[in-house]
DNA sequence: CAAAATCCCGCACAAAAACGCACAAACAGG
DNA sequence: CCTGTTTGTGCGTTTTTGTGCGGGATTTTG
């Protein structure tokens, strides 16, 4: 049996039973349980699995262990909220995709602000609704449980047809030369969607994702007209994307 | 059974009852105390629980203790709510409206269902996602603040396309002469909508809002195919809508 | 205040993982 | 065809992890 099937068949079981035991897949498919180990840790380090001792949990699984060591960063995405705000006018169609970024704008957004926001992301959701003054439009269709956002054809039917005036979109990666990458292809497809939908695309990222890349291209960097960081707009670190003729804030 | 695994399901049970004792815990899933004090602890430490002596508290207890009849009326709803889950089996797809009878229902779903579950609810979509074995999809639109549920033309055209085997509908007032009535225009379109798509719908309703009306018809009683209620099937109160044809559980 | 329940601590032990090594099959390139 | 390299796999050995148990300390309760 190859590597590659054997893997298949993994993640077959683990998304039927959402857990798989490392014991019993070995007899399974009779190879040694230190195979199938190391086929685990490959998927894990995929984002395919969870490996515990024992055997490994599905992605839906994975509610129960939300990092706390995220506080780091909390800073730098506040101050890239900041910025992003200050972009937003009252009665503008705003369009956000999911990520913890938007998800501290959303946190962030002044009281008396009027505007509509977009989003598919359940998260960012939740925090509009709380907001007296803004009017909230849920992009449906199936939800991702490993990003919890909707994705799906539904979905970019949806965007298609909406012209906001502003797009807020959580980068993973961005390089000039590989252009804003992903690494799921669903959420992939979504982003390319809001991108060709939007009149103004602003990209979210902290400087750490700059000239970095993942897997999947989403589309050209330049294709985002203003690129927030939490750096000043001066960095040199930035200073290509700018001669490339992104705005930096 | 994994660590993990466990440790999710201790969780679950922690959010539906806001407090686990380590002794039935342990009889539970057949574990040492000791197991079960060492899991709690690092859910303490994780900050997802209350450790005290002899189990553990849910966050979000620890406030202060319920005022007595909101407790009251929450023990009518959980029985509704196992009535309802009793319906559903493996494979189904099930429509839920919102109120908070359903969102108990989505709470007390077991673990090993699988099911796919649809909903403009935004608070049932919550406890969806953290169900391992359900599939989730949002039906998209505006969402109104003050029912947090998507509402609209959107909503009812996605609503229309769908023939879900399941339709679970919150009740705010019932009555053989006026049907099925409620206050707010938006949630009466959907609901009629909801009704008219399903193969057969459920009304769930504490036995209070029986014999009640609202401004708005939304239509007549005999629509639903069965209602569930916290009192016994065979109380009189019920015996006007089980002799007008309706199944009464 | 005394009995009962619960917790804490150290230990034992089995299951699982990590590590280093061997070996064979697949591959690449003269 | 031969040969050096890479890749996938299995096998001991050592470490780590998860769990249960006994007994003494501590808390709860009537």
């Amino acid at each position: 049996m190859l590597k590659k099937e054997r893997q298949a068949y993994i993640l077959h079981q683990l998304n039927l039973h959402n857990k798989v035991l490392s014991s019993s897949l070995s007899t399974d498919i009779n190879v040694s349980e230190d195979t199938i180990r190391r086929d685990l840790m490959e998927l894990a380090a995929e984002g395919k699995a969870i490996k515990v001792h024992g055997g490994a949990l599905s992605h839906s699984f994975s509610k129960v262990d939300l990092p706390a060591n995220e506080v780091y960063s909390l800073n730098q995405k506040r101050r890239i909220a900041q910025k992003a705000i200050s972009l937003i006018s009252n009665g503008m169609f705003v369009l956000t995709s999911g990520g913890t970024t938007v998800l501290e704008m959303a946190r962030m957004l002044p009281h008396q602000l009027k505007a509509t926001f977009i989003s598919g992301s359940i998260a960012a959701i939740l925090e509009y609704i709380n907001h007296p003054n803004i009017e909230v439009i849920i992009i449906g269709d199936k939800i991702s449980k490993s990003s919890k956002i909707t994705v799906g054809s539904e979905a970019i039917a949806k965007i298609r047809q909406m012209k906001p005036d502003l797009c807020f979109l959580g980068t993973n990666a961005i390089d000039l030369k590989h252009g804003i990458t992903d690494s799921d292809w669903e959420v992939v497809q979504l982003k390319r969607a809001m991108i060709e939908s939007s009149q103004r695309v602003i990209g979210l990222s902290i400087a750490e994702k700059i000239n970095t890349f993942q897997p999947i291209r989403i589309c050209e960097a330049t294709k985002i007209d203003t690129l927030i960081t939490e750096l000043p707009a001066d960095d040199p670190l930035l200073k290509p994307y700018s001669d490339a003729g992104i705005k930096i804030l």
